[in-house]
DNA sequence: CTGAAAGCGCTAACAA
DNA sequence: TTGTTAGCGCTTTCAG
């Protein structure tokens, strides 16, 4: 910590303008480059001013007079919570960084009031924009004062479309988990589907049919059940996957895969040999770690913060009132074999 | 997204005057609700006409003439990478937020152009203070800029103790670590420790030491291994851990545990039954969900956070040169039990 | 090429 | 009780 009691005045634009014997536009203009011709001399001894001084533009000032902040806020509900949110947060400030913005971070954790308040506090700092996303995927209500602001929503939307969004392509992501086990020359292939209602859900199943499709293959009901989306689901869904004689599983989420594991090793199963296995969520710290290490599908985070801000900043736009849909990559890894009763 | 296309300017407290028929310090007074004594009449056309308008207050005008933010920095290594960072960034936020200051986040991602940008970025708002975070427990040079800022390390600190830290007690850790096995009656507690020169590595065992010499055990060298710091270096040390001939295992880490958990499996071993079995960070992703729940202890972060801008504050302050030591709490689940051979 | 001056929206004396 | 008036540090015409 510094032990400057406050003593010393900060060094402003006026103090170096005095030391190099000139005016303060003159400063003004040497320090933001404008095109302003300014003599070379000058120009040297403001630069030397500026660094004896130790001079730093004071950006609130600046922003000020500009009227108009360089801030985009991001409203997360869950930075602490997940794994997930870091990737938003650092996909967001990349972008915004790039184009000369700083990220103004609001944690809420599900609390209404801290949300509220993150949200006046944007208003009030006259950010440029603000992105409001969630953990999971799923449909939100706008929280009041962000219509006051330019506003998208990453990870989630609007059930009435009326405000821009860049979610996951669910769709997208069940077809490529699917494949996974296709290419390998799987047939038989079970899904184990979260039974909550989410955009999730219904994609990933919608995927997995198409891949199916596409295939040649029919779509079986029997093949899918609905679990808890958990490692705790997972568990206790081995017996019923056994039943159904599959010989590749996709699972709506790493955890999932992660309790069947579990599951299928007291049942003395292999995981590829016996069964070969598919995530969906991409959760390195279980998915990269497992025995074996597990073949999933990236949930493309950092992909929708980055793309949040873009089209905050109006780089580009979702088509119509949907989202913008951003693709759910697959990530192979050693949890998929051949299917030996091929 | 909000369609105001810039057109209409924003309104301002002049606005308010106005139309409240009063002076803008007037409005200044009720906005602040400063102890000037308003007119109870003027005090309500203000209100009334801040509702009609819509009116913010612009925080980058009042943190001008304040000559002073209210805006605390934290710089971060791997927001993105953690979700340890996740709680650290929490725990500033709500500490921070308590005494009105808003947190400006900045993840480096390791990156040093990235760090060096962020904080002149955060210099020029002239932010209170900076939070400068890693994300696991070790020794930093201070970057440059931040000599020029109050400055407090969290989960970090400076070699030579120049610069206030807040550190996770990495003994006290490994106190209770041990002591999770030793309160069931495990006598012989091997301990896995990484391999890594750190102040975890050195601390835990530190801890351990403690906790055995407090229950009147003596330290046995051939209980303690080092192995690599993840699930692979907890696999790979059953055969070690067999021989060792212990009951109970203290895990560097909850990622040794998990792979200690899957070897001991591979052995036909049951966790606690055959071993009980502690960990260290609290990942809930793994400690919680593991079969069985695993028993660890915690890192502290959200903690880490809170009191890092307590100290920033001046709210609290570490004695002399030492960082700020913040417990870490055991966290019992069911990986152990009694020793059967007792 | 360089400087003077008018604000940006707000606060804080100081007057009235 | 309320209004007037300086600025905060900076950008930006507009004159020299």
């Amino acid at each position: 910590m510094k032990s400057e009691g406050g003593t010393h005045r900060a060094v402003t634009m006026r103090d170096v303008a005095q030391a190099a014997g000139v005016s303060v536009s003159t400063v003004s203009h040497v320090v933001n480059d404008t095109g302003a011709r300014i003599g070379a001399e000058a120009r040297e001894r403001v630069r030397r001013a500026i660094e004896d001084l130790g001079y730093r533009p004071n950006a609130m000032a600046k922003n000020l007079v500009k009227g108009g902040s360089r801030f985009v806020g991001l409203v997360a509900d869950a930075i602490a919570s997940t794994p997930f949110a870091g990737q938003i947060i650092h996909g967001a400030q990349d972008e915004a960084w790039q184009h000369g913005y700083v990220l103004l971070v609001a944690n809420t954790e599900g609390n209404e009031a801290a949300e509220a308040s993150a949200i006046s506090m944007m208003l009030e700092h006259k950010v440029r924009g603000v992105l409001y996303s969630t953990w999971y995927h799923r449909a939100v209500d706008l929280p009041a004062g962000l219509t006051e602001a330019d506003t998208v929503l990453v990870n989630c939307f609007s059930a009435d479309g009326s405000t821009p969004a860049v979610v996951p392509d669910e769709r997208s992501g069940g077809r490529e988990a699917a494949r996974l086990l296709l290419e390998q020359g799987h047939r038989r292939i079970a899904f184990l589907n979260t039974r909550t209602p989410s955009p999730a859900r219904d994609g990933r199943l919608e995927g997995y049919r198409e891949a199916l499709g596409a295939a040649g293959l029919p779509f079986d009901l029997d093949l899918v059940a609905d679990v808890r989306p958990d490692q705790e689901g997972g568990y206790a869904a081995v017996d019923k996957v056994l039943a159904m004689r599959a010989t590749g599983v996709f699972c709506h989420n790493d955890r999932v895969a992660m309790g069947l594991y579990d599951g299928l090793r007291e049942h003395g199963l292999r995981v590829p040999d016996d069964l070969s296995v598919v995530g969906f969520d991409n959760q390195e710290v279980i998915a990269a770690h497992l025995r074996p290490t597990l073949s999933t599908v990236a949930l493309p985070h950092y992909e929708l913060g980055r793309r949040g801000v873009r089209v905050l900043l109006g780089l580009e736009a979702p088509e119509g009132a949907a989202p913008l849909a951003v693709n759910c990559p697959p990530v192979p890894r050693s949890s998929i074999t051949r299917p030996s009763e091929s």
